[in-house]
RNA sequence: CGGGGUGUAGCUCAGCCUGGUAGAGUACUGCGUUCGGGACGCAGGAGUCGGAGGUUCGAAUCCUCUCACCCCGACCA
């Protein structure tokens, strides 16, 4: 490709609306044009990086035996309404009605659609298994789109679902997909980890998520250094404490903290360690009913595990707390508390703690259960792990890194053929349900994550097989220089004929300007033609990750390059 | 959803407080000089100052409404 032929738009600043750096350095060298919020024009720079990712995402799926197929974008509200999911999606869930007033909706998903089709087509076990995926535009309406394409409304997912006769051969399909997986990231180049997930929103039981490791990821991931184990935090267990709790050894008493009303403040202004300090966090279930969740100071709530008693909860309000304990939230606890208590079970090993005495600015100090307050009604899991606590194997100390999720696995099981009734006969001429299996990544992601994960103070470094072209041709003096015309023109043919993708810069720029412009596009290998060193029967090479250019000769070339773009 | 902020040329921003007829850098066009790490000079094109309404002789600037976008928060005990 030469320049003045293909489309570049980079720019020297970024817009001001990028925070993120891989949204920073898409929108500078023009990969991307937004257009509204959560919404992205691809431009040819891009598009070729995303074309590459779609390439290596179906040719590994077609290799694990999955089949494509191509399901319609928009979708009839009814098929939602029978798996139940057309309420239940919430506002996430774009929904648009036709010129008759029909509900449909812009596919988040496709489990309604693949299951409707399976269900149809699908009669007997002799059909079975089978895995449909496609590579689709999802649009879903975000609470807050940020990060460019990171967390964009509309996004591009290769999304397949799987059928079976039963759950060891959907396990089969699972292990399978799983070594698919990293089949898929190990050749997009990209440093990757799998980890056991929760199941969320779409259900089932098994899963694992597929993690771009990256310090700006949205994902906290748990992992233990000596050992197999990997888990999103949300899921990652911790574990009962092991020491018993000690005897109390010091009496309740009631402190004035003017003012203090945040962990932080009452740990300074006491002078204590957050760890001796209890929180109480006020929550309301989604049937009225209102608990208090104790958690030691220095920890955080986890949300998806205290959902697995409570049901759907939310935070009270300012005056939702001052109804039923009488004070505002930074003030309240415990004691003498009429509602039911759950706590955190790292709580079974404290004793002589502090919290919120349920008055105005003031808490108490040396409290331990079983004589100043009833012990709680439940000891739970209901905290985020940290760094140090032991794994969950056992096998060592826990350690957290963070991740960008770019796919995700699940076992379905029959959660939707059940309620959409999948059935097949098997061979005893049984009706039954199918098990189902679902498998996600996140394709226009990739591309962020990709950046993420590779960059420098120039811009992007693409890995080669997502690069958008692996070698470009820099001619220093393209339109006033006959022989370097002549060198580069001749360099272009003989490795595009070789199979290369090439960057013919012909635009006749400055080299800076030309340098500039290809480490910010990131391609993998530059090489330089000059009047200098042509006259030595010589080109320079240098890749995107070299700090500086060495000389090839011209005859050279095509094997220097042959040996080192791989 | 709550809080904060920003909308002025393709991009980055100044001007707004204190009202007086639109600016800079960069990008773009032309000419000339330059030519191995984002050149220089001269000339030029480019903005309904997000939109609507109001105040005023006069509004980018003040007031009201509205739209869009961005950031933070939604873990506060």
């Amino acid at each position: 490709m030469r320049a003045t032929r293909f489309f570049l738009s980079t720019l020297k600043e970024a817009p001001s609306e990028a925070e993120l750096i891989s949204h920073k350095l898409m929108l500078r060298a023009g990969l991307i044009k937004k257009l509204g919020s959560g919404l992205y024009s691809w431009m040819p720079l891009g598009l070729r990086v995303l074309r590459k990712v779609e390439h290596i995402v179906r040719e590994e799926m077609n290799r694990g035996g999955a089949v494509e197929l191509f399901l319609p974008a928009v979708q009839p509200a009814e098929l939602w309404q029978e798996s139940g999911r057309w309420e239940k999606f919430g506002p996430q869930m774009l929904k648009i009605k036709d010129r008759h007033e029909r509900d449909f909706c812009f596919g988040p998903t496709h489990e309604e659609v693949i299951t409707d089709i399976a269900r149809r087509e699908i009669k007997s076990y002799r059909q079975l298994p089978v895995h449909f995926y496609q590579i689709q535009t999802k649009f879903r309406d975000e609470i807050r789109p940020r990060f460019g394409v990171m967390r964009a409304r509309e996004f591009i997912m290769k999304d397949g679902y799987s059928f079976h006769t039963g759950f060891p051969d959907l396990q089969r399909e699972y292990r399978n997909m799983y070594d698919t997986y990293t089949r898929i990231f190990q050749r997009l180049g990209l440093g990757f980890r799998a980890v056991a997930a929760d199941t969320g929103a779409i259900g089932g039981t098994g899963s694992h998520e597929f993690h771009v490791l990256a310090d700006s990821g949205e994902d906290a991931i748990a992992f233990c250094p000596t050992s197999e184990y990997a888990a999103n935090v949300e899921l990652a267990e911790a574990l009962a404490p092991a020491a018993p709790r000690a005897a109390p050894s010091v009496t309740m008493l009631k402190v004035a903290t003017p003012k203090a009303h945040t962990i932080e403040d009452v740990a300074t202004f006491l002078r204590i360690p957050a760890q001796k300090i209890v929180k109480t966090l006020m929550v309301i279930t989604n049937v009225g009913q209102p608990y208090l969740l104790l958690l030691r100071g220095d920890h955080m709530l986890n949300e998806v595990k205290a959902a697995k008693r409570l049901g759907e909860f939310r935070f009270a309000s300012d005056a939702e707390v001052k109804q039923h304990m009488a004070t505002h939230p930074g003030s309240i606890g415990p004691v003498a508390a009429n509602v039911p208590v759950l706590a955190d079970r790292t709580l079974k090993a404290i004793s002589d703690f502090t919290c919120g005495a349920n008055e105005d600015d003031h808490h108490f100090t040396g409290v331990s259960f079983g004589r100043d307050l009833p012990e709680p009604a439940e000891y739970l899991d209901l905290r985020n792990v940290v760094a140090g606590d032991p794994s969950p194997d056992d096998k060592g100390v826990l350690d957290i890194c963070r991740g960008i999720e770019v796919g995700h696995i699940f076992q379905l099981r029959t959660q939707y053929s059940e309620a959409m009734s999948c059935t097949f006969l098997d061979e005893a001429g049984n009706t039954r349900p199918m098990e189902m299996g679902c498998y996600g990544i996140g394709v226009t992601r990739i591309v962020a994550a990709a950046i993420e994960q590779n960059h420098d103070e120039r811009g992007i470094v693409w890995p080669l097989p997502i690069a958008p072209f692996q070698i470009a041709i820099a001619p220093v003096g393209y339109g006033r220089n006959a022989d370097v015309k002549a060198a580069a023109e001749r360099l272009y043919a003989e490795l595009t004929q070789a199979g290369f993708e090439v960057f013919l810069d012909d635009r006749d720029e400055r080299p800076g300007v030309m340098f500039a412009d290809l480490e910010l596009i990131g391609i993998p290998h530059r090489i330089t033609v000059g009047d200098r060193s042509l006259k030595q029967g010589q080109i320079e090479y240098q890749s995107r990750q070299d700090t500086k250019a060495q000389p090839v000769a011209l005859t050279a070339a095509l094997a220097f390059l042959k040996s080192n773009v791989q």
